[in-house]
DNA sequence: AGCACGCCGACT
DNA sequence: GTCGGCGTGCTC
């Protein structure tokens, strides 16, 4: 008997066994997508492999022919299916909503085809829709034909005539009135706007002009030529890129999928989310013109969809993306590139918690193809790979445009050194002077904060009670625009400010600094110079293109922002950058707090003085001692992850122990904690737990005890060896997967980043 | 995740 | 007497 098994997109951690009818024996294989009655519905799943052999005695009556095959060719080839099954597993995950991450949503064609079939039922299917767009046409044989336009619109109406259809949009950028000139033609019956589906991606719709490659560095020659001698021998070797921002690393990623595309194999770029930015791409364009998919969260399921069947046909062989771009369906692949591969934007935090660094590693290397993980300031966990030999180091030591000078780091320390003539403690003198002396000399200042809004807590001043989100176990922060809101930052929790839940006072103070009102101090302590600011709340409205596109024409002397201005653009007039407080992101509950301040610093400190002219990095600290601070002031990456290594080591933290976390959440705090325990018993029960391999810390309350109404417990494991701590993970897996309780939810976090 | 079945409160 | 609340259990 043929069966196949099949994975259904449900949160169910095994695969279903269906038969397969003889009729349909010949289509279904290992990657097409079926049709199957599961229950009283119709679903989509995914056939994940298919043999003859005989019923398991338990299923006997229970198997369910499949309805229908979808696919002429498998949607998961060969390569990937086996990779998604293997992450699905070393995650713990349910594989049908790992194979999901990598399916593109059904063409509407098909699915119009399976409903005239009437295969349809009651199957959840997502069919593709695009967005609209507005298409000007020139009606062929007008009824009224003595209608003669004059002007513009006669003018639009020849050139319909004359070249054929037009966006509305288009016609509007060459006739500035083309929407009124339409509206007669229209009503005239001599045009008609007709929507039409969007298909065009914003990345494609400028034709770049190729580049000639610059001429490469010595080390830069020396990288590819190491990258493209692995390629040649067709080994899964993996390197650690190594140079600071502005040594020229994309040219040897660039020069290195050169190679590739030449051994006709593809390539695969995984970038930061906020690093995708059209520059990045024109820069790929330009070498690679239309060989290259860009894989982005505003594609619309018709333009993602158009990108999956091109990379799968292999007519596209590049492509770059963000985190889920790991799951594009390069053919033949030959290369994986991480870029900024220490960046916590490629670890997903729901659903599966996958981490696109490490299983790019593993997608590459099961595909017999070369990576390469980029940084200035690699990753603990990269670093250790490349100590262990198992990545090889390539290390790119300059800027490539100009004389090595990296920008002066001055640290000035908030205990000794107070107020500038801002009267505001964290516009201390020295950074006031400094920005007094780039206006002065015609530059432009950059400054850091990591918190967004006018200010971090709203406190009573009756009863000094902070106000608190009633979801969320964290304080309001006030935000100025639209007459003065308190918000949440973890949920959609929004107010006016009210009064004072615990007496009702409505008397309140704001404490501390955020982006809105440290760009108010710095307005009022400049009067003469143009601020703007860029954080996520202005990137919703004006758009961060565009407060980055004012920048670099100079309409703004000082821009205010939060982690968006540290990332991937190059600003050439910026000579001073201020880090108002770096002790922030040193706060955090998390072990890696110290590396991700290390390389925000060194980061930020990227963005000073890029052009001919020297730069320098204000660091305002209450630590100036802290390595993370004292090492980025000295530009010492070396130096911070030795100093950092010796402590992971000597705290039993990753790269030198393994985590994992249980996350348990619920309405009931009481129902959370008891559920939390009980996965700590099992744990403490299964046998590395016993013999002392594997440790397991808590139940305790999450940093976050409480978000969105629910209470939060973690239980942490952690442990030397892999396959031990899988052991414990697997029991743990099994009881969560016992679990019926849905007013619980709980999450298997695998290497865990995030901790809160 | 859905979608049923099933057992207890306010309505035609 | 029924409509419907969401607890519980299953899906090849």
């Amino acid at each position: 008997m043929r069966l196949a098994e099949v994975a259904v997109p449900i949160p169910l951690g095994r695969a279903f066994t269906y038969a397969v009818p003889d009729a349909l024996a010949e289509r279904v294989q290992p990657g097409v997508r079926v049709l199957c009655d599961f229950g009283r519905r119709r679903l989509l799943a995914v056939v994940v492999t298919v043999a003859d052999r005989e019923l398991a005695p338990a299923l006997v009556g229970k198997v369910r022919p499949i309805v229908a095959v979808l696919d002429a060719e498998p949607v998961l080839d060969a390569e990937l299916l086996p990779f998604l099954r293997e992450l699905g597993a070393y995650y713990f995950a349910h594989i049908g909503e790992v194979l999901r991450l990598a399916l593109p949503s059904v063409e509407r064609e098909q699915v119009r085809a399976l409903g005239e079939q009437g295969l349809l039922g009651t199957a959840r299917v997502r069919e593709v829709g695009g967005r609209m767009r507005q298409v000007a046409r020139a009606v062929p044989a007008p009824a009224n034909p003595g209608a003669v336009p004059r002007g513009q619109a006669s003018a639009i109406l020849e050139h319909l005539r004359a070249s054929g259809d037009h966006e509305v949009t288009d016609l509007v950028a060459s006739w500035g009135n083309a929407r009124a000139a339409l509206k007669r033609l229209v009503a005239a019956g001599l045009a008609e706007i007709v929507e039409r589906e969007e298909d065009l991606d914003p990345f494609f719709a400028n034709a770049v002009p190729r580049d000639v490659p610059p001429e490469a560095t010595p080390e830069q020659d020396t990288a590819v030529a190491a990258i493209t001698a692995a390629l040649d021998a067709g080994a899964a070797r993996g390197f650690l890129l190594h140079g600071v921002t502005g040594s020229g690393k994309t040219e040897v990623y660039l020069r290195a999928i050169a190679a590739c595309r030449a051994a006709s194999r593809g390539a695969l770029v995984l970038v930061p989310e906020i690093a995708l930015t059209p520059q990045l791409v024109s820069r790929f364009r330009a070498r690679f013109g239309d060989d290259l998919a860009v894989i982005h969260s505003g594609l619309t399921d018709r333009e993602r969809h158009a990108m999956w069947q091109r990379l799968r046909g292999g007519q596209v062989h590049v492509a770059i993306g963000a985190r889920s771009a790991l799951f594009a369906p390069v053919t033949r692949l030959g290369l994986v590139v991480v870029d900024e591969e220490h960046d916590g934007s490629f670890k997903q935090e729901e659903g599966t918690r996958y981490h696109a660094r490490d299983m790019a590693l593993l997608r590459a290397h099961r595909a017999g193809a070369v990576s390469v993980l980029g940084s200035a300031t690699p990753s603990l966990e990269t670093e250790a790979l490349a100590r262990a030999g198992r990545l090889g180091r390539l290390v790119l030591p300059g800027r490539a445009h100009r004389a090595a000078v990296l920008p002066r780091v001055e640290l000035v320390d908030l205990k000794r050194i107070g107020a500038g003539p801002s009267g505001h403690k964290l516009l201390s003198l020295p950074l006031h002077r400094a920005l007094e002396r780039t206006l002065a000399a015609g530059e432009q200042a950059i400054l850091f904060l990591n918190r967004r809004g006018f200010a971090p807590a709203v406190l009573c001043e009756s009863c000094g009670a902070i106000a608190e989100c009633p979801a969320c176990a964290v304080a309001l922060t006030f935000h100025r625009p639209r007459g003065g809101r308190v918000r949440c930052h973890y949920c959609d929790y929004d107010s006016s400010v009210g009064s004072c839940a615990k007496c009702g006072s409505a008397r309140f103070s704001l404490e501390g600094l955020g982006t809105e009102r440290l760009e108010e101090t710095v307005a009022q302590a400049f009067p003469t110079a143009r601020v703007a600011r860029l954080d996520r709340d202005v990137a919703a409205g004006e758009g961060a293109e565009a407060v980055i596109a004012r920048m670099r024409a100079g309409e703004i002397d000082v821009l205010v922002g939060t982690q968006m201005v540290t990332k991937g653009h190059d600003l050439p007039r910026v000579t001073l950058v201020g880090v108002v407080n770096a002790d922030s992101s040193l706060a955090l509950p998390e072990f890696r707090a110290a590396e991700r301040t290390f390389q925000l610093l060194v980061q930020v400190a990227g963005r000073a003085g890029r052009a001919d002219r020297p730069g320098l990095v204000i660091v305002q600290t209450r630590d100036p001692e802290h390595p993370a601070v004292a090492f980025a002031a000295r530009h010492d990456v070396v130096g911070f992850i030795e100093r950092e290594l010796a402590d992971r080591q000597e705290l039993g933290y990753p790269p030198f122990a393994r985590l994992a976390l249980v996350r348990v959440e619920a309405m009931d705090e009481a129902l959370a904690a008891d559920t939390a325990r009980a996965f700590a018993d099992r744990a403490a029960a299964t046998e590395p737990v016993v013999s002392g391999d594997i440790d397991v810390q808590g139940p305790a309350p999450a940093p976050l005890a409480r978000l969105r109404g629910r209470y939060r417990f973690r239980v942490q494991l952690r442990g030397a060896d892999r396959a031990r701590l899988r052991l414990v993970l697997a029991a743990l897996a099994r009881l969560r997967d016992e679990l019926h309780d849905r007013r619980v939810r709980v999450t298997l976090d695998v290497d865990p980043v995030q901790m809160m």
